[in-house]
DNA sequence: ACCGTATGAATGAATG
DNA sequence: CATTCATTCATACGGT
């Protein structure tokens, strides 16, 4: 199940908002705070050389995986969702029109509906109806929250739902630690995307580090060091 | 290619080519491997069966705890959610009413979720709505046949429906430990950090053990382990 | 590896 | 027109 059966599309894109990229950064760098401080914890560990048996049944590591199995899993869920595309409706090819069609329209609607199959002018106006008032509905939401920046698609709420069927074909790849669990994170590696094209990487990210995506701030050597232990992701388990 | 266009939402968005998104994956999958290897090196030294109690306090325990907290009160939040838990938290009540909130109340719950992650209010109402009608159909269905136990009858919907559902709360949405937070990536525009409406927030998290694992299912017999540890969790430092 | 369940989401329809 | 319900879909996850 690989990472993705990469659709065969032509230019696959897939959308984020600008706070679905935040909040992806945010999480990411939950992650690398996590991370972090693992990371510390490996190194007094490694540097006492012993450990609590007590600390074991304190907390259970079974535990600790299990939450960082959460963790990870939902952001893998996430990420799949907003690497999704928006699913269209079906009958929308013919109503592309957003604004209310008269009566007679939509009658002429319902006899050219009607060869195809059964339909009744009801039919039609519900669409429509459902259609003004989703439409309107997440412009109002969509204004809540964002509204910075460009603003470049918004009119155009549905107009053209159509044809891109849903597909949402991203499934995740990310591998729960469950205790021993030999986990193959999706294999990946092969592309070398550009960094500079990721949108959630900043700038004064070192170019590897921002693997770990965070910012590198001054205080958080940590992370440099967890960046070695990135370094070393390789020769664990991934590739399996 | 335009797959994009249809995308009715207001808010700008941007796009991420597969490899981008593949290099997400890949950084998640980074996070996984680390966790994972953090977690068995863990699990190694535990083995080792010494003690650390010194390490327990200055440490390992603090660290944990950060961890944990930060899952847990994702647990706790979800579970209030389902269990109706009414510890203070105003959202709490309101989640657990199972009739439809005011509008003004989705609003109110979605920017207080927002704080936590990515949400908007069609979520919200989906979430709603979803709950509603599967509440419903399982007590259409339930009815016929079991409901067996204490029968709280068939009003109560929720309160039935509670127990099926509960056991996994697996939707949640990272909080940031915003406290020091070293902030992350990017900007950030949209976040204002008010702890005050963590619905975490509530230290009273209630007693503890209906948040954690609920009704203790087998399976979430790590939960329960936890359980003792987050009674250290208040103590937890992470600022340090 | 398949299948069942759970869940978020989209949509047609009904109600007020 | 606004809200809600009922249905359906697609995916994720768990168990076999």
């Amino acid at each position: 199940m690989m990472e993705l059966d990469n659709q065969q599309q032509p230019n696959p894109m897939k959308v984020m908002t600008d706070e679905q990229l935040e909040t992806l950064r945010k999480q990411i760098a939950i992650y690398a705070t996590i991370c972090e401080r693992l990371v510390e914890m490996h190194k007094t560990l490694t540097s006492q050389q012993d450990l609590a048996a007590e600390l074991q049944n304190r907390f259970s590591l079974g535990f600790l995986s299990f939450c960082l199995t959460l963790v990870l899993k939902q952001l893998s869920f996430h990420l799949s969702l907003w690497s999704g595309v928006d699913k269209g409706g079906r009958m929308v090819s013919l109503y592309a029109d957003p604004r209310t069609p008269s009566k007679q329209k939509i009658k002429d609607l319902t006899e050219e509906l009607s060869q195809h199959g059964q339909i009744a002018e009801q039919n039609i106006c519900n669409w429509f109806q459902n259609r003004r008032a989703r439409s309107k509905r997440k412009q109002h939401c969509g204004v809540g929250s964002s509204n910075n920046k460009n603003g470049e698609g918004e009119v155009e709420t549905e107009t053209e739902t159509l044809n891109e069927k849903r597909k949402r074909p991203e499934s995740l790849f990310v591998v729960l630690p469950d205790g021993n669990n030999n986990n193959v994170i999706g294999t990946t590696t092969t592309t070398s995307p550009r960094p500079e094209d990721l949108c959630f990487q900043s700038p004064e990210m070192s170019s590897d580090l921002h693997l770990l995506g965070v910012q590198s701030n001054p205080r958080d050597e940590h992370l440099v060091e967890s960046y070695n232990l990135y370094d070393h992701v390789e020769d664990y388990d991934m590739s399996g």
